[in-house]
DNA sequence: TGTACATCAGTGAACGCGCGTTCACTGATGTAC
DNA sequence: TGTACATCAGTGAACGCGCGTTCACTGATGTAC
């Protein structure tokens, strides 16, 4: 157990773990810096400390939340090689996963309205984690014939939204919106069919 | 133009209407009866005569959203029949345009928390239009060899996500992000992609 | 080892604000005769 | 057509609340000598 008394200690990263899980909680807009002090032990007068404010600590997790978004990412697509199939998959998979285990930061990251440029860094990790993506296509797309080849980055904006579309509408308990089959399953299987599409996977597979 | 005066003559509609386009423009929880009222010229309290209260406000913007969106869907299930592969590509551009046209009912329908089981009457639009799609899949299902056919719910909630993550992260000028491609092209190729992965459209088509 | 002092990370009170909701009220409208 | 009256749809003041942010402050920590 760390030291207690007048210093926190670690009261930076313990505002911005309030921050997440009180974002999962409330919604972006609905979070409130307030909160997040009183969960962490502390005033909310203490947070200016360690944040100018706000917004600049959502955007905090959201940049936390990109670093570990494209660890994952990167691991998944290396885990795969040197079969570039296996390695889209992979991120698929590595997609979904982090949107389950870190839905505070998924949320601090794409539904929040924080700016992926409103600080170098923040656009920098945003910009490595996304990369993970379009290389994993591009892989692919070099087993297509070059001239029924559609772009590598529409290709990979195409199995983004689709992930990003399973994790809101079927991951996410929404109330009254039950899910017809597990999102797992139901974003493999819709790679499958999409990849069929491409003519990249057995007809019969 | 109406007669203005003491009594508004058409303040309930007004306030669905202020409400939803400050949902569009402050998101779902961000949004705020008092602003709502003050759109529509009247004191906060009026509201009261004729909602609930301020959720009571969002849900019924969503009931009318579900109740255009079917329309909508019905329509151009409708204009594509009898082929069932365009009666179920049209429902797809539907969806789209439908949120790209009433983005404030689109969030006060699915990203405002609002359950779809708030009132027997919510549930029943909604589920008429989710039936449209699903429908239109259904159909088209009909056309794959029954030993390989995925269920039509499945097929159904694939487009689903497809749509809804298009939207989301593309349809939307979400800071920062831009659209590697108009969405109504990324939508329209990824629906033909994965189409072609279930055999039901020509691989050089 | 002990002391003086600078630095740092918190407190707690205060601010102005807008929120959702309630209440008794009043002005406008519509209807009965 | 004119009048009395019930109904209806607004007002405006008030409530308690929590918000983000600022400020002067103070207690704890760490360093120089």
């Amino acid at each position: 157990m760390p030291k207690r008394g007048y210093h926190h200690g670690n009261l930076k990263q313990a505002l911005i773990d309030a921050a997440l899980e009180l974002i999962e909680l409330r919604g972006p807009t609905g979070f409130t810096l307030s909160e997040a002090a009183k969960q962490a032990g502390v005033t909310p007068a203490a947070v200016y400390r360690h944040f100018e404010g706000r917004e600049d600590l959502i955007a905090e997790g959201a940049m936390q939340g990109y670093e570990i978004f494209a660890d994952l990412m990167e691991f998944a697509y290396k885990s795969g090689q040197p079969s570039a199939l296996k390695a889209f998959e992979a991120t698929g998979r590595a997609y979904l996963a982090f949107a389950r285990k870190y839905p505070g930061h998924y949320i601090a990251m794409f539904e929040s309205g924080i700016s992926v440029n409103r600080t170098p860094e923040l656009a920098s990790v945003a910009h490595r984690a996304n990369g993970v993506l379009e290389q994993a296509a591009d892989d692919l797309s070099q087993h297509i014939p070059a001239d029924k080849r559609p772009p590598a980055s529409m290709f990979s904006a195409h199995i983004w939204a689709l992930s990003h579309g399973v994790v809101e509408l079927f991951a996410r308990n929404s109330p009254g919106r039950a899910s017809p089959f597990p999102p797992e399953e139901l974003l493999e299987s819709g790679i499958g069919i999409y990849l069929r599409g491409l003519g990249l996977v057995d007809p019969d597979g």
